[in-house]
DNA sequence: TCATAGAACTACACTAAGTGTAAAAATGCA
DNA sequence: TGCATTTTTACACTTAGTGTAGTTCTATGA
């Protein structure tokens, strides 16, 4: 076994608490539940949630960090000769694979309407996903110089990152401050990132 | 007089607040200072703190809520004909015109430089940064749609929005982390704009 | 000048997020 | 079984932020 008895428990520990979170967070919201209620119902002590989550926004993000990971490995795996447009948009394809995965991967599809409500609603967990954003922008844009050593410089590349990321957030938000249908939400995000493209393409 | 006594001296404890507070943040650090700490130096009651501003963070980002304001009128007072790269470049002047007034209108200098270094490299700060400017983004995409009804919609002005200000932002900050001097700093920051806008003009 | 309404400030009690520590419980391994 | 390591727990603590009621200061009208 690739997985040793504890840490499948500590796995199923996390796993319970943030599931519980979600669930706690979508019938009371997010301010008016404490962690020391999400952690009685998920009868652990609270230092327990604490000891897998820095704060309490952090339940909501739990893959975030892997899923840029990825996003990253695109960028730093740029083939010989392609161009920077090629590359983002192999970075675009990717982010949207993975987006729609998620979606269709997560076991209840209730509590992943749940989570996407939380996030484009409350200010602090907004406010959370701005920054983690954020944080990738600047490793991407790092990476970006990497791999385009004699095309990009620093300040070209985070201009360049900051257009797209941007372009496509914003895209996306409005689409679903839109209430649009997923088919449409996939194209708003697509049409975003088209625009910001035609930018670099002269 | 156009300004009661009690506005005045309501005004002098919250700049007495604010002052102290980014005082003590540049000597000791951000977390390391409680509000307490600031209340207790400003000779004002916790309470005083807390009525002024909402949040600890809040204390460093006073003028911002009417900085943005004056960036939205630019757009809603768009000119009859003007294209929207013109009006985008109207913003941005003004953008820049605001900040490097902010510079030079400051009385202290060191003050200026310390509260730059904080919202550069706090995690908290960053965020509420990002967040603020979030909130501007979709109220610049808003006005957007209404000054130009027949050639943007919702998901297109938030789109251009995002495409801009990222870039902007990007390369801003990507110009301060090399340390780069004024001018430059300037230059970067223009050199962002104009990427972003060249994705607008086809 | 005095009286009074309202605004700002203060004192105080309280909730909740988050940290540090040491002990207890569970697990891995010899 | 015995021992080391990891996870969880209990507990005490700090700090951000809220609510309330009372006090002080300011504006204004008689």
């Amino acid at each position: 076994m690739d997985e040793s008895r504890r840490e499948r428990k500590k796995r199923q520990t996390r796993r319970l608490i943030a599931e519980t979170a979600i669930r706690l967070f979508g019938e009371r919201g997010y301010e008016q539940t404490t962690v020391a209620e999400i952690a009685a119902a998920a009868d652990v002590a609270t230092k327990t949630f604490f000891n897998h989550f820095p704060s309490k926004e952090d339940v909501l993000f739990t893959g975030t960090r892997e899923r840029n990971a990825v996003l990253l490995e695109v960028i730093a795996g740029r083939r010989p000769g392609e161009s920077l447009p090629d590359l983002l948009t192999r970075m675009y394809e990717k982010l949207l694979a993975d987006y729609r995965a998620e979606g269709v991967e997560a076991e209840d599809p209730a509590l992943m309407k749940t989570y996407t409500r939380l996030v484009m609603t409350v200010p602090a967990l907004q406010a959370k996903a701005l920054y983690m954003t954020f944080e990738l922008q600047k490793e991407i844009a790092e990476t970006l110089v990497k791999v385009y050593p004699d095309e990009l410089d620093p300040v070209g590349a985070a201009a360049v990152t900051g257009s797209v990321l941007g372009a496509v957030q914003g895209a996306a938000l409005a689409s679903m401050d839109l209430g649009e249908p997923e088919e449409r939400f996939w194209a708003s995000m697509r049409r975003g990132f088209d625009l910001a493209l035609r930018g670099l393409s002269r």
